[in-house]
DNA sequence: GATATGATTTGACAATCATCAAATCAAAAG
DNA sequence: CTTTTGATTTGATGATTGTCAAATCATATC
Protein backbone atom coordinates (compact mmCIF):
# COMPACT_ATOMS: atom_id res chain seq x y z
CA UNK A 1 0.00 0.00 0.00
CA UNK A 2 2.57 2.73 0.75
CA UNK A 3 4.37 1.66 -2.06
CA UNK A 4 1.89 2.47 -4.33
CA UNK A 5 1.67 5.24 -2.45
CA UNK A 6 5.18 6.02 -2.88
CA UNK A 7 4.77 5.65 -6.62
CA UNK A 8 2.23 7.59 -6.81
CA UNK A 9 3.69 10.37 -5.52
CA UNK A 10 6.77 10.42 -7.21
CA UNK A 11 4.91 10.28 -10.64
CA UNK A 12 2.58 13.22 -9.63
CA UNK A 13 5.94 15.69 -8.76
CA UNK A 14 6.91 13.90 -12.44
CA UNK A 15 3.94 14.73 -14.17
CA UNK A 16 4.22 18.31 -12.43
CA UNK A 17 8.09 18.72 -14.05
CA UNK A 18 6.70 17.10 -17.04
CA UNK A 19 3.95 19.29 -17.45
CA UNK A 20 6.51 22.09 -17.81
CA UNK A 21 8.90 20.53 -19.67
CA UNK A 22 7.84 21.81 -22.96
CA UNK A 23 8.24 24.72 -24.80
CA UNK A 24 4.77 25.31 -25.61
CA UNK A 25 4.04 25.00 -22.18
CA UNK A 26 6.27 27.01 -20.59
CA UNK A 27 5.67 29.78 -22.38
CA UNK A 28 1.91 29.41 -21.95
CA UNK A 29 2.50 29.28 -18.24
CA UNK A 30 4.01 32.76 -18.89
CA UNK A 31 1.33 34.08 -20.82
CA UNK A 32 -1.14 33.09 -18.24
CA UNK A 33 0.90 34.46 -15.27
CA UNK A 34 0.93 37.67 -17.00
CA UNK A 35 -3.33 37.21 -17.01
CA UNK A 36 -5.88 35.05 -17.25
CA UNK A 37 -6.57 33.87 -20.90
CA UNK A 38 -8.51 31.65 -22.92
CA UNK A 39 -7.74 28.89 -25.14
CA UNK A 40 -8.67 30.32 -28.22
CA UNK A 41 -6.18 32.93 -27.30
CA UNK A 42 -3.13 30.80 -26.71
CA UNK A 43 -3.89 29.49 -29.98
CA UNK A 44 -3.63 32.79 -31.75
CA UNK A 45 -0.58 33.30 -30.06
CA UNK A 46 1.64 30.44 -29.92
CA UNK A 47 -0.32 29.40 -33.77
CA UNK A 48 -1.09 25.72 -32.50
CA UNK A 49 -4.67 24.84 -33.23
CA UNK A 50 -7.51 24.78 -30.46
CA UNK A 51 -7.17 20.93 -29.94
CA UNK A 52 -3.25 21.07 -29.48
CA UNK A 53 -3.65 23.74 -27.14
CA UNK A 54 -6.54 22.17 -25.38
CA UNK A 55 -4.18 18.88 -24.96
CA UNK A 56 -1.66 21.11 -23.39
CA UNK A 57 -4.06 23.07 -21.12
CA UNK A 58 -5.05 19.25 -19.91
CA UNK A 59 -1.51 18.56 -18.85
CA UNK A 60 -0.67 21.54 -16.94
CA UNK A 61 -3.69 21.64 -15.05
CA UNK A 62 -3.67 17.96 -14.69
CA UNK A 63 -0.16 18.86 -12.87
CA UNK A 64 -1.38 21.46 -10.79
CA UNK A 65 -0.14 24.48 -11.88
CA UNK A 66 -3.55 25.92 -13.96
CA UNK A 67 -6.99 26.22 -12.54
CA UNK A 68 -9.88 27.03 -14.97
CA UNK A 69 -13.39 29.05 -14.76
CA UNK A 70 -16.22 29.32 -16.65
CA UNK A 71 -17.06 32.39 -18.29
CA UNK A 72 -20.14 32.90 -20.57
CA UNK A 73 -18.86 30.20 -23.15
CA UNK A 74 -15.03 30.94 -22.09
CA UNK A 75 -12.92 28.86 -20.31
CA UNK A 76 -10.55 31.35 -18.76
CA UNK A 77 -7.21 29.65 -17.04
CA UNK A 78 -5.36 30.95 -14.62
CA UNK A 79 -2.39 29.94 -12.04
CA UNK A 80 -3.05 28.08 -9.52
CA UNK A 81 -2.25 30.05 -6.65
CA UNK A 82 0.83 29.05 -4.82
CA UNK A 83 2.47 26.26 -6.43
CA UNK A 84 5.14 28.61 -8.30
CA UNK A 85 5.88 30.05 -5.16
CA UNK A 86 7.40 26.93 -4.01
CA UNK A 87 11.42 26.18 -3.63
CA UNK A 88 12.39 23.60 -6.42
CA UNK A 89 13.82 21.56 -3.64
CA UNK A 90 10.12 21.08 -2.04
CA UNK A 91 8.82 19.71 -5.22
CA UNK A 92 11.63 17.34 -5.92
CA UNK A 93 12.60 16.22 -2.49
CA UNK A 94 10.75 12.69 -1.52
CA UNK A 95 9.38 12.59 1.62
CA UNK A 96 11.81 10.25 3.75
CA UNK A 97 10.27 7.07 4.15
CA UNK A 98 11.23 6.72 8.37
CA UNK A 99 9.23 4.62 10.80
CA UNK A 100 7.35 7.63 12.88
CA UNK A 101 5.96 9.47 9.32
CA UNK A 102 4.88 5.79 8.65
CA UNK A 103 2.84 5.06 11.45
CA UNK A 104 1.20 8.77 10.81
CA UNK A 105 0.77 7.65 7.35
CA UNK A 106 -0.77 4.85 7.96
CA UNK A 107 -3.34 4.25 10.78
CA UNK A 108 -3.20 0.10 9.79
CA UNK A 109 1.06 -0.31 9.85
CA UNK A 110 0.97 1.22 12.76
CA UNK A 111 -1.42 -1.13 14.37
CA UNK A 112 0.95 -3.88 12.81
CA UNK A 113 3.67 -2.66 14.15
CA UNK A 114 2.34 -2.22 17.05
CA UNK A 115 1.14 -5.06 17.50
CA UNK A 116 4.59 -7.40 16.26
CA UNK A 117 7.57 -5.21 17.66
CA UNK A 118 7.91 -4.88 20.99
CA UNK A 119 10.72 -3.37 22.65
CA UNK A 120 12.76 -2.87 19.31
CA UNK A 121 12.23 -6.75 18.74
CA UNK A 122 10.27 -8.96 16.26
CA UNK A 123 8.09 -10.95 18.42
CA UNK A 124 7.07 -13.11 16.05
CA UNK A 125 6.64 -13.21 12.34
CA UNK A 126 3.21 -12.56 10.73
CA UNK A 127 1.95 -15.53 8.55
CA UNK A 128 -0.43 -13.68 6.93
CA UNK A 129 0.78 -11.51 3.87
CA UNK A 130 -0.01 -8.43 4.31
CA UNK A 131 0.74 -7.99 7.27
CA UNK A 132 4.05 -9.54 6.66
CA UNK A 133 5.03 -7.12 3.91
CA UNK A 134 4.28 -4.23 6.64
CA UNK A 135 7.15 -5.89 9.03
CA UNK A 136 9.36 -6.46 6.12
CA UNK A 137 9.62 -2.71 4.94
CA UNK A 138 10.11 -1.72 8.28
CA UNK A 139 12.85 -3.97 8.53
CA UNK A 140 14.50 -3.33 5.31
CA UNK A 141 15.13 0.58 6.08
CA UNK A 142 17.80 -1.10 8.40
CA UNK A 143 19.72 -0.90 4.95
CA UNK A 144 21.03 1.43 3.38
CA UNK A 145 20.20 2.38 -0.43
CA UNK A 146 23.11 1.52 -2.86
CA UNK A 147 25.45 -0.41 -0.30
CA UNK A 148 26.42 -4.32 -0.77
CA UNK A 149 26.18 -6.47 2.15
CA UNK A 150 27.48 -10.18 2.84
CA UNK A 151 25.14 -12.45 3.65
CA UNK A 152 26.85 -12.17 7.62
CA UNK A 153 26.16 -8.62 7.67
CA UNK A 154 22.46 -9.42 6.63
CA UNK A 155 22.25 -11.67 9.45
CA UNK A 156 23.98 -9.74 11.87
CA UNK A 157 21.41 -6.47 11.08
CA UNK A 158 18.62 -8.94 11.23
CA UNK A 159 19.57 -10.44 14.27
CA UNK A 160 18.83 -7.48 16.49
CA UNK A 161 14.98 -8.00 15.55
CA UNK A 162 14.39 -11.54 15.20
CA UNK A 163 16.41 -14.92 15.65
CA UNK A 164 15.27 -16.43 12.12
CA UNK A 165 16.89 -14.45 9.97
CA UNK A 166 17.62 -17.16 7.15
CA UNK A 167 13.52 -16.68 6.65
CA UNK A 168 13.75 -12.78 6.91
CA UNK A 169 16.48 -13.03 4.55
CA UNK A 170 13.92 -15.33 2.41
CA UNK A 171 11.23 -12.90 2.72
CA UNK A 172 12.82 -9.81 1.90
CA UNK A 173 14.09 -11.11 -1.64
CA UNK A 174 10.97 -12.90 -2.29
CA UNK A 175 9.32 -9.68 -2.09
CA UNK A 176 11.67 -7.49 -3.98
CA UNK A 177 12.86 -5.23 -1.48
CA UNK A 178 16.25 -6.69 -1.37
CA UNK A 179 18.21 -8.66 -4.01
CA UNK A 180 20.35 -11.42 -3.84
CA UNK A 181 23.11 -12.44 -6.42
CA UNK A 182 26.37 -14.31 -5.47
CA UNK A 183 26.21 -14.19 -1.79
CA UNK A 184 26.00 -10.41 -1.94
CA UNK A 185 22.66 -8.15 -1.00
CA UNK A 186 21.48 -4.69 -1.62
CA UNK A 187 18.09 -2.94 -1.06
CA UNK A 188 16.03 -2.51 -4.46
CA UNK A 189 14.47 0.95 -4.54
CA UNK A 190 10.49 1.02 -3.22
CA UNK A 191 9.21 2.61 -6.50
CA UNK A 192 8.89 0.69 -9.79
CA UNK B 1 19.17 37.50 -33.12
CA UNK B 2 17.04 38.21 -29.68
CA UNK B 3 14.39 35.95 -31.34
CA UNK B 4 16.69 32.92 -31.45
CA UNK B 5 18.01 34.30 -28.08
CA UNK B 6 14.78 33.75 -26.32
CA UNK B 7 14.01 30.83 -27.96
CA UNK B 8 17.10 28.96 -26.83
CA UNK B 9 16.72 30.12 -23.31
CA UNK B 10 13.23 29.27 -23.40
CA UNK B 11 14.48 25.42 -24.86
CA UNK B 12 16.79 25.69 -22.03
CA UNK B 13 14.51 26.29 -19.37
CA UNK B 14 12.05 23.52 -20.51
CA UNK B 15 15.52 20.91 -21.06
CA UNK B 16 15.49 21.93 -17.07
CA UNK B 17 12.27 20.65 -16.32
CA UNK B 18 12.10 17.84 -18.59
CA UNK B 19 14.90 16.58 -16.92
CA UNK B 20 13.31 16.02 -13.96
CA UNK B 21 9.53 15.00 -15.62
CA UNK B 22 10.90 11.76 -15.52
CA UNK B 23 10.09 8.95 -12.47
CA UNK B 24 13.72 7.20 -12.83
CA UNK B 25 15.82 10.57 -12.66
CA UNK B 26 13.62 12.27 -10.25
CA UNK B 27 14.57 9.28 -8.47
CA UNK B 28 18.02 9.76 -8.92
CA UNK B 29 18.60 12.98 -7.81
CA UNK B 30 16.77 12.58 -4.68
CA UNK B 31 19.46 10.03 -4.41
CA UNK B 32 21.94 11.74 -5.07
CA UNK B 33 20.56 14.52 -2.62
CA UNK B 34 20.93 12.04 -0.09
CA UNK B 35 24.50 11.54 -1.26
CA UNK B 36 26.90 11.93 -4.28
CA UNK B 37 27.01 8.45 -6.23
CA UNK B 38 28.33 6.66 -9.47
CA UNK B 39 26.37 5.26 -11.87
CA UNK B 40 26.28 2.07 -10.98
CA UNK B 41 25.24 2.30 -7.78
CA UNK B 42 22.09 3.97 -9.10
CA UNK B 43 21.87 1.10 -11.86
CA UNK B 44 21.77 -1.53 -8.96
CA UNK B 45 19.03 0.43 -6.98
CA UNK B 46 16.66 1.55 -9.89
CA UNK B 47 16.78 -1.90 -12.00
CA UNK B 48 18.30 -0.17 -14.88
CA UNK B 49 21.00 -1.36 -17.08
CA UNK B 50 24.11 1.17 -16.80
CA UNK B 51 23.32 2.51 -20.12
CA UNK B 52 20.34 3.76 -19.23
CA UNK B 53 21.40 5.02 -16.49
CA UNK B 54 24.35 7.05 -18.20
CA UNK B 55 21.69 8.23 -20.80
CA UNK B 56 19.96 9.68 -17.98
CA UNK B 57 22.71 10.82 -15.66
CA UNK B 58 23.53 12.76 -19.31
CA UNK B 59 20.26 14.36 -19.16
CA UNK B 60 20.19 15.81 -15.61
CA UNK B 61 23.84 17.16 -16.48
CA UNK B 62 22.97 18.60 -19.61
CA UNK B 63 19.90 20.50 -17.77
CA UNK B 64 22.64 21.87 -14.69
CA UNK B 65 20.99 19.63 -11.99
CA UNK B 66 24.11 17.55 -11.44
CA UNK B 67 28.07 17.83 -11.26
CA UNK B 68 30.35 14.75 -11.91
CA UNK B 69 33.28 14.45 -10.78
CA UNK B 70 36.03 11.76 -11.60
CA UNK B 71 37.48 9.37 -8.85
CA UNK B 72 39.53 6.90 -9.68
CA UNK B 73 37.41 4.98 -12.33
CA UNK B 74 34.70 6.37 -10.68
CA UNK B 75 32.06 8.85 -12.02
CA UNK B 76 30.73 10.73 -9.17
CA UNK B 77 27.99 12.61 -9.49
CA UNK B 78 26.43 14.84 -7.38
CA UNK B 79 23.70 17.93 -6.75
CA UNK B 80 24.83 21.24 -8.64
CA UNK B 81 24.33 23.40 -5.76
CA UNK B 82 22.21 26.08 -5.83
CA UNK B 83 19.48 24.97 -8.55
CA UNK B 84 17.32 23.01 -6.25
CA UNK B 85 16.63 26.37 -3.81
CA UNK B 86 15.15 28.86 -6.49
CA UNK B 87 11.64 28.70 -5.87
CA UNK B 88 9.96 27.29 -9.07
CA UNK B 89 8.63 30.71 -10.53
CA UNK B 90 12.45 31.89 -11.34
CA UNK B 91 12.95 29.03 -13.61
CA UNK B 92 9.66 29.52 -15.31
CA UNK B 93 9.60 33.20 -15.49
CA UNK B 94 10.70 34.29 -18.81
CA UNK B 95 12.16 37.83 -18.83
CA UNK B 96 10.08 40.29 -19.78
CA UNK B 97 11.23 41.92 -22.73
CA UNK B 98 11.08 45.34 -22.17
CA UNK B 99 13.25 48.16 -23.85
CA UNK B 100 15.68 48.86 -20.84
CA UNK B 101 16.87 45.25 -20.57
CA UNK B 102 16.83 44.62 -24.40
CA UNK B 103 19.69 47.58 -24.30
CA UNK B 104 21.66 46.14 -22.03
CA UNK B 105 21.26 42.12 -23.11
CA UNK B 106 22.57 43.04 -26.63
CA UNK B 107 24.67 46.61 -27.31
CA UNK B 108 24.30 46.19 -30.86
CA UNK B 109 20.42 46.50 -30.37
CA UNK B 110 21.29 49.22 -28.22
CA UNK B 111 23.47 51.18 -30.89
CA UNK B 112 20.64 50.89 -33.67
CA UNK B 113 17.78 51.98 -31.14
CA UNK B 114 19.52 54.85 -30.27
CA UNK B 115 20.70 55.85 -33.93
CA UNK B 116 17.35 55.69 -35.31
CA UNK B 117 14.80 56.48 -32.27
CA UNK B 118 15.00 60.12 -31.69
CA UNK B 119 12.93 61.63 -28.11
CA UNK B 120 10.28 58.62 -28.83
CA UNK B 121 9.82 59.01 -32.12
CA UNK B 122 11.15 56.65 -35.20
CA UNK B 123 13.64 59.22 -37.37
CA UNK B 124 13.80 56.92 -39.90
CA UNK B 125 12.87 53.94 -41.02
CA UNK B 126 15.90 51.17 -41.90
CA UNK B 127 16.31 50.21 -45.49
CA UNK B 128 18.74 47.39 -43.60
CA UNK B 129 17.15 44.18 -43.10
CA UNK B 130 18.95 43.45 -39.22
CA UNK B 131 18.72 47.07 -38.48
CA UNK B 132 14.77 47.26 -39.52
CA UNK B 133 14.20 44.10 -37.75
CA UNK B 134 15.51 45.60 -34.44
CA UNK B 135 13.00 48.09 -34.61
CA UNK B 136 10.24 45.98 -35.24
CA UNK B 137 10.91 44.05 -32.85
CA UNK B 138 10.45 47.22 -30.38
CA UNK B 139 7.27 48.31 -31.86
CA UNK B 140 6.16 45.21 -32.01
CA UNK B 141 5.91 45.31 -28.22
CA UNK B 142 3.35 48.12 -27.93
CA UNK B 143 0.88 45.56 -29.48
CA UNK B 144 -0.49 43.14 -26.13
CA UNK B 145 0.29 39.65 -26.30
CA UNK B 146 -3.89 37.41 -27.41
CA UNK B 147 -5.49 41.07 -28.17
CA UNK B 148 -6.79 41.68 -31.60
CA UNK B 149 -6.65 45.13 -33.43
CA UNK B 150 -8.66 46.79 -36.52
CA UNK B 151 -6.23 48.12 -38.85
CA UNK B 152 -7.05 51.67 -37.23
CA UNK B 153 -6.55 50.47 -34.17
CA UNK B 154 -2.77 49.64 -35.80
CA UNK B 155 -2.25 52.97 -37.23
CA UNK B 156 -3.26 54.89 -34.46
CA UNK B 157 -0.32 53.14 -32.06
CA UNK B 158 2.21 53.14 -35.20
CA UNK B 159 1.32 56.64 -36.02
CA UNK B 160 3.14 57.93 -32.85
CA UNK B 161 6.07 56.31 -34.06
CA UNK B 162 6.23 57.38 -38.28
CA UNK B 163 3.92 58.15 -40.28
CA UNK B 164 4.21 55.49 -43.04
CA UNK B 165 1.97 53.53 -40.88
CA UNK B 166 1.53 51.31 -44.35
CA UNK B 167 5.26 50.20 -44.55
CA UNK B 168 5.66 49.40 -40.68
CA UNK B 169 2.28 47.44 -40.73
CA UNK B 170 3.49 45.70 -43.80
CA UNK B 171 7.03 45.06 -42.33
CA UNK B 172 5.36 43.89 -39.21
CA UNK B 173 3.72 40.94 -41.18
CA UNK B 174 6.19 40.33 -43.16
CA UNK B 175 8.55 39.34 -40.26
CA UNK B 176 5.69 37.14 -38.74
CA UNK B 177 6.20 39.96 -35.52
CA UNK B 178 1.99 40.54 -36.56
CA UNK B 179 -0.49 38.28 -38.58
CA UNK B 180 -3.47 40.08 -40.51
CA UNK B 181 -6.61 38.17 -41.09
CA UNK B 182 -9.76 39.55 -42.53
CA UNK B 183 -8.54 42.83 -41.57
CA UNK B 184 -7.62 41.86 -37.77
CA UNK B 185 -4.41 42.07 -36.52
CA UNK B 186 -2.99 40.42 -34.00
CA UNK B 187 0.80 39.88 -32.39
CA UNK B 188 2.60 36.77 -32.52
CA UNK B 189 4.78 35.45 -29.86
CA UNK B 190 8.69 35.63 -30.64
CA UNK B 191 9.65 32.30 -29.77
CA UNK B 192 8.68 29.13 -32.41
C1' DG C 1 51.56 -6.57 -20.93
C1' DA C 2 46.52 -8.82 -19.25
C1' DT C 3 42.48 -8.37 -16.46
C1' DA C 4 38.84 -6.19 -13.97
C1' DT C 5 35.68 -2.45 -13.14
C1' DG C 6 32.84 1.14 -14.30
C1' DA C 7 31.34 4.68 -18.17
C1' DT C 8 29.92 5.86 -22.54
C1' DT C 9 28.44 5.36 -27.34
C1' DT C 10 25.93 3.24 -31.06
C1' DG C 11 22.16 1.20 -32.98
C1' DA C 12 17.76 -0.91 -32.58
C1' DC C 13 13.11 -1.42 -30.93
C1' DA C 14 9.02 -0.28 -28.43
C1' DA C 15 6.55 3.17 -25.97
C1' DT C 16 5.23 7.72 -25.44
C1' DC C 17 4.17 12.26 -27.08
C1' DA C 18 2.95 16.46 -30.04
C1' DT C 19 0.30 17.87 -33.59
C1' DC C 20 -3.64 18.27 -36.29
C1' DA C 21 -8.23 17.21 -38.84
C1' DA C 22 -12.71 15.84 -38.06
C1' DA C 23 -16.40 15.03 -35.10
C1' DT C 24 -18.85 16.14 -31.05
C1' DC C 25 -20.29 19.28 -27.09
C1' DA C 26 -21.94 23.23 -24.80
C1' DA C 27 -23.26 27.79 -24.09
C1' DA C 28 -24.93 32.09 -26.05
C1' DA C 29 -27.03 34.92 -29.45
C1' DG C 30 -29.84 35.49 -33.38
C1' DC D 1 -34.72 26.17 -33.50
C1' DT D 2 -30.56 27.49 -35.97
C1' DT D 3 -26.13 29.65 -35.93
C1' DT D 4 -22.02 31.02 -33.85
C1' DT D 5 -18.10 30.59 -30.89
C1' DG D 6 -15.02 28.25 -28.23
C1' DA D 7 -13.72 23.51 -25.89
C1' DT D 8 -13.02 18.82 -25.97
C1' DT D 9 -12.52 14.11 -27.75
C1' DT D 10 -11.02 10.78 -31.02
C1' DG D 11 -8.09 8.87 -34.29
C1' DA D 12 -4.18 9.09 -37.05
C1' DT D 13 0.63 10.24 -38.09
C1' DG D 14 5.28 11.59 -37.47
C1' DA D 15 8.76 12.77 -33.95
C1' DT D 16 10.91 12.02 -29.66
C1' DT D 17 12.23 9.26 -25.92
C1' DG D 18 13.34 5.17 -22.76
C1' DT D 19 15.39 0.93 -22.65
C1' DC D 20 18.75 -2.34 -23.55
C1' DA D 21 22.58 -5.28 -25.93
C1' DA D 22 26.88 -4.95 -27.88
C1' DA D 23 30.95 -2.56 -28.67
C1' DT D 24 34.27 0.69 -27.24
C1' DC D 25 36.87 3.54 -23.64
C1' DA D 26 39.28 4.65 -19.64
C1' DT D 27 41.41 3.77 -15.35
C1' DA D 28 43.31 0.97 -12.07
C1' DT D 29 45.10 -3.53 -10.48
C1' DC D 30 47.44 -7.86 -11.24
Amino acid sequence: MSESMAERDLDKRARLFKALGHPARLLMVNLIAAKPRHGEELAMILRLKPATISHHLGQLTAAGLLQARKDQYYQIYSLAPGVLERPLQELVALPQPDLTATVEEDAYKAKVLRTFFKRGRLMQIPAQLKKRQVILERLVQEFELGRQYSEAEVNHILLDFHEDVAALRRYLVETKLMQRERGIYWRLAPAD
